[in-house]
DNA sequence: TTGTATGCGTTATCAT
DNA sequence: ATGATAACGCATACAA
């Protein structure tokens, strides 16, 4: 391994001299810089990150946590991928790298970890839930003085780094589309109130309904667990009571799918004897069949966001930036809810 | 924060004592170590993981590279993470950390900055395409003496570590049921040759549809790019020469989809008009309708022996890992495919 | 079984 | 504009 020593031996300066040069720092002859160039160019130096870490105390790392399930996959993969290339977007700006970690929800009270190895300058953490006991592991993370944002939770309450997307806005908006298509039994496949999303989810189906001066029936309110499975499961439960349902909002894509799919086998199929609408417009909505009208996340820029926001904070006096965001999302409308029953 | 100085001086023991205690090194007195464990927990000491890769001359992480394509997705989503939890779930056993590294094409020259700058000790590769400029790339990083690993791509001529998928035997079973479901006239929609996998496939293909003494006409291969819309403009091409097409082979499940929707919209019903089978077993197959047919890859385990591989080799004397490991694929029978034109 | 001493490659402070 | 040098927190070879 090359070092600066034998750098500044060839270029005839001293070490201090080349870590300037490196780092750009104060004011420097020309004729110096070139010098300290050329001989590191001749060398094939390059500079220890590590080296730089240990003493600038601080990794350079963003750390990526993320909930880990062996082989299965609760959120979908679309999710992830979306908002870790939006992280890795702005890593990648800062000079920063991105430090993954699959959390098992043993370690979910070790959030801490990372940090206190140094191995993480702050961490932007996904896939969070609000339990009892998150909710007390990132109290306690914040106590510590350890930055981090979440995305796409909220914690009621208290006061996080979040990045959320308005989705109490996405599910007016599906529901007022649902009504205006001329439907008015509406039934509602929500996820794990666990998740803020689904609150949010729920809200902005409450206040289309109440809006239209609908009632919310409790009968057509349902749980699923987010998975194509539980909307598969939630059709039998809406075919018996099919004379009490024309439309269906789901939390997400995929349970919107596994509905499809359980309702087509008794014959009812979507956009024709029912709509449906999904969210996240993930890949899955566009493969569907019929294609799933959804809601669109910008999960990517999202991750983005919140990145920047995190990096922000533990950045040298960089912009400050809002506690809480919220992006806004979008009705994209496929055939699973264009036909519509005449409108209003 | 608190170190290793500190931890000593109230345990009274020296620095190199409380490290052997935390390394687990040399024979030491059960009170010894008590006394330290002890110190450490009421000072709160934790090894500052930055300050051991210093001293000990490795980062801990193994890197992850990926194509980095800004909002698209030539690779399923599905396909990363399967592969991603496997490195992790490796990484985790063998106490090291991921480093996720998003490489634009410009960066393809570029594969060493990340072992240079001492951030990983060894990598494994996704992604990777038979490139001439990815051929040299990788040359050059190995005469550098540097490790790691390729997932799912094979170089050939070369010797690197590799982890693959039997999609040779993949795609002729999957011609084979075909066959055996009684069409002859199997067109083939292939992906991009600059993937080993591509080229496998066409193999297996060729190897099944010789052996039942049928011919392979040019006029049936097909070249898409593996994503949805390029199996949707094959659709296009198949219409116009339906007379001569039974069924279809696709190199992977989105492109098989794209198909099945672009034929969908003029009249031809897969697993109905015709029979499609696709590649990946992703969680689209399963989304799709009719369910898609399809080869199963293990990519879950495919990132984990790839992982297990690469941190062997820089490992301390570990267990050898033969240099090129092909993993086995799996025939996923569904609708698309099942059923049949009354056998052979 | 434990202590001592050296080195790891930078950054950053203080001289000059 | 540049040089000298003290940290930084730990691993490890060698001594005792």
């Amino acid at each position: 391994m090359v070092t600066r020593k034998e750098v500044a031996e060839l270029a005839h300066v001293s070490e201090a001299t080349v870590s300037r040069v490196f780092n750009g720092l104060g004011p420097m002859k020309a004729a110096t810089k070139e010098r300290v160039l050329e001989a590191a160019k001749v060398l094939g130096y390059h500079p220890n990150a590590i080296a730089q870490s240990f003493a600038r105390r601080r990794s350079g790392n963003l750390g990526v946590i993320l909930p880990y399930m062996p082989k299965v996959h609760l959120f979908s993969a679309f999710y992830f991928a979306e908002i870790l290339s939006g992280i890795g977007e702005q890593v990648r700006e800062q000079g920063y790298d991105m430090l993954l970690s699959l959390l098992t929800p043993d370690d979910e009270l070790d959030y801490g970890r990372l940090y206190r190895s140094q191995k993480v300058d702050a961490c932007v953490i996904l896939g969070a839930r609000d339990t009892e006991s998150q909710r007390n592991s990132l109290i306690q993370l914040q106590e510590q003085g350890h930055s981090f944002c979440l995305v796409n939770q909220r914690f009621e309450g208290l006061s996080f780094l979040e990045v959320d997307a308005d989705h109490v806005e996405g599910s007016y908006q599906a529901v007022r589309h649902l009504l205006a298509e001329g439907y008015q039994k509406i039934a509602f496949l929500n996820g794990s109130p666990q998740y803020s999303n689904s609150l949010d989810r729920l809200h902005g189906y409450e206040k289309a309904m109440l809006e239209a001066g609908l009632t919310i029936e409790p009968e057509l309110m349902f749980e699923g667990n987010y998975s194509r499975t539980s909307g598969y499961e939630a059709a039998a439960k809406l075919w018996e009571m099919r004379d009490r349902v024309e439309a269906i909002f789901a939390a997400n894509d995929r349970m919107a799918i596994g509905l499809m799919q359980g309702l087509r086998e008794r014959g009812w199929v979507a956009g024709r004897d029912f709509a449906v609408i999904g969210c996240d417009n993930s890949d899955a909505a566009k493969l569907s069949d019929p294609p799933l009208s959804s809601i669109g996340v910008p999960f990517f820029e999202m991750g983005k966001q919140a990145a920047r926001a995190v990096l922000a904070r533990v950045g040298h006096g960089a912009v400050e930036h809002e506690l809480q965001v919220k992006l806004p999302t979008e009705l994209i409308v496929r055939q699973s809810s264009r036909i519509g029953k005449g409108g209003v």
